[in-house]
Order: C-alpha cells, then sequence, then structure tokens
DNA sequence: AGAAATCATAAAAAAACTTTATAACAACTC
DNA sequence: GAGTTGTTATAAAGTTTTTTTATGATTTCT
C-alpha cells in the first residue's frame, strides 16, 4: 500500500474538498478521487459521506478511524526520517534542560570519563516543554527533562530520576541574604529575573504568584542562566531556581529555602520514544545518570 | 512509498538472505534487490552492509533504526486494520477481566442505565496479560486491566482507578472460615483451586507460596470464576480472589484477609492505545467507571 | 439562464514495480 | 582445480499501479 493515498486522505479529512487537496499536492483532481477510491477499495468501506451533490458531507465513522491512525502513522514516517538521518550523523540527539545541565557538569566533569562520551552526542539544550514536544517529533532521541509534577507521559518512556527543591536565589548583599527561610509574600516588591517562556521557572514562578494574588512583577525574562545568575549576584534582582542550578564556586548568590506552604520542586528525570533502542552510548549515558541519582 | 519495500526490509533485516526473503513472498529475488535499492536511495544511506562476495554481513547503523522503525510502523498498519473492522461493525471491542466484570455487574446493573448502552461494546473477558497484548496489537479498543503492582505501560494510556485487598474466600463450612485475619502458612495443606494462567489470582499464589518456600499446592485450575466459587461453596477447596469479586447473595462464601506481610492488592484501572479516540460511548464508559470509582 | 465550481469516469500516458534471463562471484564438492 | 551450487546484481521486457487529460454530469452562485 502506497503511504500517499494516506496523505491524501489525511489532507482530505480536514479540508473537505477534493480539489483542495489536488491544488496542495499539486495533482490533478481525479488523482484524489481514485486514490480515495483505492483505499475505500482496500479496506472494504466508504470513508467519505457525500451530500447529493456528490460534495464532502463529512467522514463516516470508519473514515473517522482511518484519518486518526494514517496521521499518526505519517507523522511515525518523519519520525523515523529523522531518527534515520540522526544514524547518518551518527550523533545521538540528546536534551538537556538549561538547569540540569548545569548540575550535570557541575557533578560529571571532575569525573572526566564523562567528556569523551558526550562525543556521540550532539546537545540540544532547551526548556522541558520543547523537549518533549521533540522527542515526540522524532527531532530528539533521548532528552533529559525537569518537571514542577512528578514526570510522566503515557506517549513515551519515561523514568524518574530525583527531585530538588526550588529556592529563591538572591545576591549574598541582598535584604534577605540572611535568612533561613522566605515566604514567597515577602518578595511581593522585589525585581524578578528569571528564564523565559517554556522554562518550569517561569512556572514556579506564576504558580506561587497566582497563590499569592498576582501581586509580584516580572522585571526581566533571560534565555540564558548564567547571565541571570550574573545579575542577581551583581544583586539588580532575585530569581528561583532548582537548590542544584548553584555551582558551588558562586560564592555571591545565596540560596533560601521557602517557607512550607511555599515549597515547590523540581522533578528530573529522562525520556524517550518507545521505538528508539538505546545504543550502547545511550545505555552508558543512562547508568551515569543513575549514578547521579544515588548520590 | 510503499510498504512492500519496508516489509520486504523488514523480513531482510532477520533472515539475512534476499533468496529467503523472496522466497518467503513469493516473489522473483531481484524483486527485493530492487525494493532494497529503493530504500538506500529515499533514505540516502547505506541499510545493509555486504561481504566481498555480495553477501549480507549485517545491517549498518541506518539499516538498525529503518528495520526498528518500520516493524513498529508495519504493526500500526495492522492494528489500523482492525480499528477499522471495528468501526464496521459498529461495536468498540472491550476488554474485561473476569474478576472486574463481577464488580461491575454487581454494582452497575442495578442502575440499568448501563445496560442498553453496553450495546455499543463487544465484551471479550481475558486475563489482563492478554487484554494488554490485545489493547497494544489493536485488537482491543479499550479494556479494564488489573495487576497485582499499580498499573503502568509506557505504550498504553493508562488510567488507574481504585485497589482492592486479596483475599482468601474458603466455605462457610471450613475450618478458618470463623478467622478475622490468615497468614498463608496457615494454608499450606489446602486444595488451592484458581483461575488459569494468565490471571492475577494465580501471580498473587505463586508469589505468597514463593515467600513461604513454594510448600502450597494447586488442586485445580479452571477458567471460570463462577465454578470456582460454586466449588468453594461447597468445600471442596479454597481460593484466593479481590474482595469485589464477591457477591453479596453468596452467602457460603467467606472471605478472611491476609495477616500484614501477606497482604496483596489487586490494582484496577483502564488503559487504551494512544491512537484510539474516544467515542462517545466510550466516554460515558470512562464516566460510569470514574464514578464506580468513588463510591 | 449562464458561468463557475465540484466530483466522476474513461482512456491514454507515465511511473513504479516485478519478472525473466543472465552474469558475476564465492563456497563447496569430489 | 574443474565443476557444481548458492548467492546477489543488472539489463531488458513485461505488468501493474498511479496519474493525467479530457470530458460529462450536477450543483451552486450570480
Amino acid at each position: 500500500m502506497n503511504t500517499r493515498d494516506l496523505e491524501y486522505f489525511v489532507r482530505l479529512a480536514k479540508s473537505k474538498s477534493f480539489t483542495e487537496v489536488a491544488q496542495y499536492f499539486q495533482v490533478s483532481q481525479p488523482t484524489i478521487t481514485y486514490a480515495i477510491k483505492r483505499l475505500e477499495e482496500k479496506f472494504d468501506t466508504i470513508l467519505v459521506q457525500k451530500t447529493a451533490a456528490n460534495r464532502i458531507d463529512r467522514l463516516t465513522p470508519t473514515g473517522n478511524v482511518l484519518a486518526s491512525y494514517a496521521s499518526q502513522i505519517l507523522q511515525d514516517f518523519k519520525k523515523m526520517e529523522k531518527a534515520i538521518d540522526h544514524a547518518k550523523q551518527n550523533k545521538i540527539q540528546l536534551g538537556f534542560p538549561p538547569i540540569i545541565m548545569n548540575e550535570f557538569f557541575e557533578r560529571m566533569l571532575p569525573q572526566k570519563k564523562s567528556f569523551d562520551f558526550l562525543q556521540s552526542f550532539h546537545l540540544v539544550c532547551k526548556g522541558s516543554q520543547d523537549l518533549r514536544k521533540q522527542l515526540l517529533s522524532g527531532d530528539l532521541d533521548f532528552s533529559l527533562l525537569g518537571s514542577l509534577k512528578p514526570l510522566e507521559d503515557p506517549r513515551l518512556v519515561v523514568t524518574p530520576l530525583y527531585r530538588r527543591e526550588m529556592v529563591l536565589c538572591v545576591s549574598r548583599h541582598h535584604r534577605l541574604a540572611a535568612q533561613k527561610e522566605v515566604c514567597f509574600s515577602e518578595l511581593l516588591e522585589e525585581d524578578f529575573i528569571l528564564l523565559d517562556e517554556h522554562n518550569v521557572h517561569l512556572s514556579a514562578f506564576h504558580y506561587l504568584n497566582k497563590f499569592h494574588g498576582n501581586r509580584a512583577q516580572i522585571s526581566t525574562q533571560l534565555d540564558n542562566l548564567a547571565l541571570i545568575k550574573k545579575l542577581v549576584s551583581e544583586n539588580l534582582g532575585i530569581t528561583i531556581l532548582a537548590a542544584s542550578a548553584l555551582s558551588s564556586n558562586e560564592a555571591d548568590l545565596v540560596q533560601i529555602p521557602f517557607r512550607r506552604a511555599d515549597k515547590m520542586y523540581f522533578y528530573v528525570g529522562y525520556a524517550y520514544a518507545p521505538e528508539v533502542n538505546l545504543t550502547k552510548e545511550l545505555q552508558l549515558f543512562v547508568q551515569l545518570l543513575q549514578e547521579m541519582k544515588e548520590e
């Protein structure tokens, strides 16, 4: 069976016009008519309900089923093509949320064995939401993920690793720097410097802010964690981070836990699409992650 | 692109001989040669590594990736065909483990609204292991599942509902019938009458038995829950059931909880393949299940 | 009522796929 | 080591599948 027929049909299911589909694929109109006929014959069913005037009325139940399965299958074809492209380049596409990346290198690089082995990976550094999408579309083979809720996704093979507390991060010269604990309500007048959209930090801020009546303001949003730390260390604002996102040598930064009611956790795990088979390199990497978890 | 080429390739990946594949599909040998060539051209990569003598040495990395994705996709095609067949018959294939079925009808039938609406379903009553397989192969559209561990499966959309304690079930004339609690070690000499393979009850028995040194014996295995109950009520043996599997009108049967260390739970939930879209009927059914959960 | 748009069908053309026939080569066999 | 067998590749012919062109039937719009 030819997948082109499925492409025609999936488009038809949306556009509801044979002519439009033909134009879209730059083929003649009978091409579409015959393609649908072929499918109807193959599955021995009527897929499209027509009006008296031979216009498309709507899809039959079987048509709906076919449309939903076929569009999934076509996506899987694209995924497959991407996976083959990755294999050609001999590099595994590996996703890494920025905050986790920090922790990973902080901990792993001293052991240096992680260095050479990262050569077989191409690192993609993005927010967890984007990473998840890219896992599903096949752009990534494997990814670390962070979330404010325990990780799960029925479409992926997800393994949780550990969780870290979300903490307030301020300059050591900040008025709150000496506090043992902090409540979000004490921060309503502060300048928040946060990672931009798609990142968990922003969600954590919004969640706490909503809880406290949306009275706090974001002053700056950046896409660069290092820069945020720089700004905070110069006391130009404060930020919210996972406890692990701070390196030991950042003496100008102070992290303060939130009070009970405002405590949030950052859940870290890894995920991959069920079709992906873990290469030796990935298996090694998973082992490394597991070791990291146990520390 | 023609899926036949993928079928040829997937077979080739296993058999490692062009000739064998050709014989298997009852086509001439050059057909296979050309099919592989087409794929190699399409993906612009070499899929099969040959020896000097043009024999197959092994698959290249891209070949491996293609083989793994392609076989998944071919399975998905079969799934799609089955789903279309179900839609043709206008019946949703619904899986039901026998013990859950009992609880469901016990609770739902008095409300009678569940009756007419079951007409849109074709019920398949099997052990949860089989049901899970059939969900994956597309033979089932939706299924209830039971398990001794909290339900999960990355390949399915799984929703947990509730759990029930596994209990010992004996006749009211049985020597233990008056006991408030029982330890598996007290049962080593008993005649166990259990559901046959693929059922959770058997696993529960094996688990407890192993824990207690495999000293107990199964006397009878049947595939019919009603018959088991009948035999137990006539004191011909004892069995292990989920607490919910007993109806209120079965006065001859007594259920006894296990002692702490021997306690096991039966987790109940429902699952479906991610491609399935829930019809109105299924949505209603899910609602019913959720209500059942809350009681 | 005429023009424009939609889909269906038949016949021809083009493209894709398979077969037949044969060649090349290595691996056995005696 | 010459002959036989088993393997895959290639070219050319043949077959099947898909697309196009051309056209007709019907409806909708103006």
